[in-house]
DNA sequence: AATACGGGGTG
DNA sequence: CACCCAGTATT
């Protein structure tokens, strides 16, 4: 067997049941592509049964406004996926009258699919002949054929998609597409692999030459940065004060409370000192009920230190972009998981 | 070519 | 804590 026949025959025994792989709805499987970037299956599986459910078709998603649709991806991260797959589904509904593009260059052209999404959704919704090279693939790849290069630089992506194109199935592309990355998925996984159980160690050069812990090689470790939020909580009766998050920064498009942001570790005392702060509160007197330090909050390359100020009184002045809202209201707006966490909490 | 962009799981 | 996940867009 070459390696397509014993990754596929590797595949139809092991794979898991995964409600994407039951159709062939090129919406329905654009939808889980954008869900699972750079997410892991068991993560998104929630999110696409919770988004078939609440948008059947893409003109039901077109229809939707960009709150809900981002309310819905609340939790999952990289949220201008969510943006994105809205956008395009717009433009799939005004431009091609809600039929989803059937060829590569239209599908990748779509907004939020890159070249991994396109051969995804060319190979499993229309059977056409695009390897998808993504982590997993980089992987399996890069340790069969013992690929050294750095793997996130334009060179090693050249070698990895060329091998890659040499064992790939132009007559199973969706079938080899899904066999591959399971496999990633599955067996040749990033720590630890069981090399002595695998079906590819006879002709693995990475096994060959113990250097599967090696390999794949990555080059940037992304370095995290601190961030120091501190977020005013307004009560004003049974209404509290929000703002939508802008462009250009974390969380586009999301809620959160008034923000106060400072380069560096501030106390209360300096932070109520902040023009900010005295421009919110104006003239108003202020009655602190809460404040709660320490919070810390991990992004991928962020990590924030946030303090939150549950405040009773008026706001001066509404900032632009803020509202005031029922607080029964303020769960129908998307935040950060950092304040839908604050606010189970209290 | 490098960086921004979430959140959660794993050892 | 470090690494990584069915990556893409922007600079």
């Amino acid at each position: 067997m070459n390696f397509s026949e014993k990754i596929i025959d590797w595949y139809l025994k092991n794979k898991r049941e995964l409600p994407w792989r039951e159709t062939k709805d090129p919406y329905a499987i654009w939808l889980s592509e954008i869900i699972l970037q750079q997410t892991r299956v068991v993560q998104g599986l929630d999110y696409y049964c919770r988004f078939l459910e609440a948008f059947p078709t893409i003109f039901d998603l077109a229809k939707a406004t960009e709150e809900e649709v981002l309310k819905l991806w609340q939790g999952l991260g990289y949220y201008s996926r969510a943006r994105n797959m809205h956008a395009a589904a717009r433009e799939i509904v005004t431009t091609y009258g809600g039929m989803f593009p059937d060829n590569y260059s239209a599908i990748r052209s779509l907004k939020g699919v890159g070249d991994y999404t396109a051969a995804a959704i060319s190979s499993f919704a229309f059977g056409l002949p695009y390897p998808v090279m993504d982590g997993n693939v980089i992987r399996v790849i890069a340790r069969y054929f013992g690929i050294v290069a750095y793997c996130d630089k334009a060179e090693g992506k050249s070698q990895i998609k060329k091998a890659l194109n040499a064992v790939f199935d132009i007559k199973h592309p969706a079938e080899f597409n899904q066999a591959i990355m399971e496999f990633g998925a599955l067996q040749c996984i990033p720590v630890n692999p069981s090399c002595s159980t695998c079906i590819l160690k006879e002709n693995c050069v990475a096994f060959e030459k113990a250097m599967v812990k090696e390999l794949p090689v990555k080059s940037s470790k992304t370095i995290i940065k601190p961030r120091y939020f501190h977020y005013l909580i307004i009560h004003d009766g049974d209404e509290i004060i929000i703002k939508q998050r802008g462009a250009g920064d974390i969380w586009q498009g999301l809620y959160e409370f008034p923000l106060i942001e400072t380069s560096s570790e501030t106390t209360p005392d300096e932070v109520m000192k902040h023009p900010d702060w005295k421009y919110l509160k104006g003239k108003h007197s202020w009655n602190i009920l809460k404040i709660q330090s320490g919070v810390r909050h991990i992004l991928s390359h962020r990590i924030l230190h946030v303090t939150f100020y549950e405040i009773a009184g008026k706001i001066y002045r509404l900032p632009f972009g803020a509202k005031k809202i029922k607080k029964d209201n303020l769960q129908d707006y998307a935040v950060p998981v950092l304040i839908e966490k604050y606010l189970k909490q209290n």
